[in-house]
DNA sequence: TTAAGAGAAATTGTGTACAATTTAATTGTA
DNA sequence: TACAATTAAATTGTACACAATTTCTCTTAA
């Protein structure tokens, strides 16, 4: 049977792809939700680490979202102009470029508060289910961690 | 403790933070592996629908890969430059495109054969948790392909 | 038979995403 | 001290990714 070649160049047999197609359909239902406070994922991520942590450098943000200064300086000049960030050069060290939330970012984080649940709702998981998910993907994130360093 | 509110907006509370970095890290992964391919890895995985199916148009190539047409237009124009595949409109019907492979097309599948393997052995999971990875991220999938038709 | 509606792909505009390079600042060391 | 090496961001270039719109084709119903 030709159609049963090489059995492991399947889409269906790799683990990449039921991966990388349910990121993308995640991040996908957070849009409408996400919509209404006028951020997109990503900027949503970036206010996560500063509401928790009020306040951080470009090369910490990154280290915590896996993104680069290419993706990151554009995206926090956005939220800059919104006005929910403040973005300041660091006097001990102006290499470093330090971020923190205005009063404005900080508002926006009761705002924020339904959008876990709402996006909870439409994946509907039992907590085994969801926590054995997160174990596992944090899994594979330290395994390719490791990977880099060896 | 004012650090501990909010506690549902932390990113390590949330189940979409790590399947968003791991479908990064993953990719990532593939990297340079797919470099000696020249191909990136979303021309890899439309690729490897077509050494499936030999054929199929570009509406069905966006549902199996849940890629639209602003996606896969210059990326399947970039691999029918490369000689990989060819395009052309359906003699029935005009607004069809259909994709085909062409013998280096088929070619490069033997040359793609060890990626999996490579890849493969950076994520060292047991048969058991990639099987049970695999199974949550499908029924994730799902779950959120129910949520649009309702 | 033809105009309205539906479909498929292409295009446009915005926003990631990252590798590689550049710029500017700091540190380590001869 | 002075300069090479390192570091942090920013920039550049390429490639997605998708919403919204457009173009062209096909179907359907009056």
């Amino acid at each position: 049977m030709s159609d049963e070649n090489y059995p492991e160049l399947r889409l269906e047999n790799q683990l990449c792809f039921p991966l990388y197609a349910c990121a993308k359909e995640v991040v996908h239902a957070y849009k409408p939700f996400l919509d209404k406070l006028d951020l997109t994922y990503t900027q949503y991520i970036a206010m996560m680490v500063l509401w928790e942590k009020k306040a951080c450098n470009v090369k910490e943000l990154g280290e915590m979202l896996y993104l680069n200064s290419g993706t990151l300086t554009p995206l926090l000049k956005k939220l800059e102009s919104k006005g929910y960030i403040e973005r300041k050069r660091s006097i001990n060290d102006e290499r470093i470029l330090n971020i923190s939330l205005t009063d404005k970012g900080q508002e926006l984080q009761k705002e924020a508060l339904f959008v876990p649940m709402s996006v909870g709702s439409c994946i509907k998981l039992s907590a085994e289910e969801a926590k054995t998910l997160y174990m596992l993907l944090y899994k594979v994130l330290g395994l390719l961690k490791n990977e880099e360093i060896e």
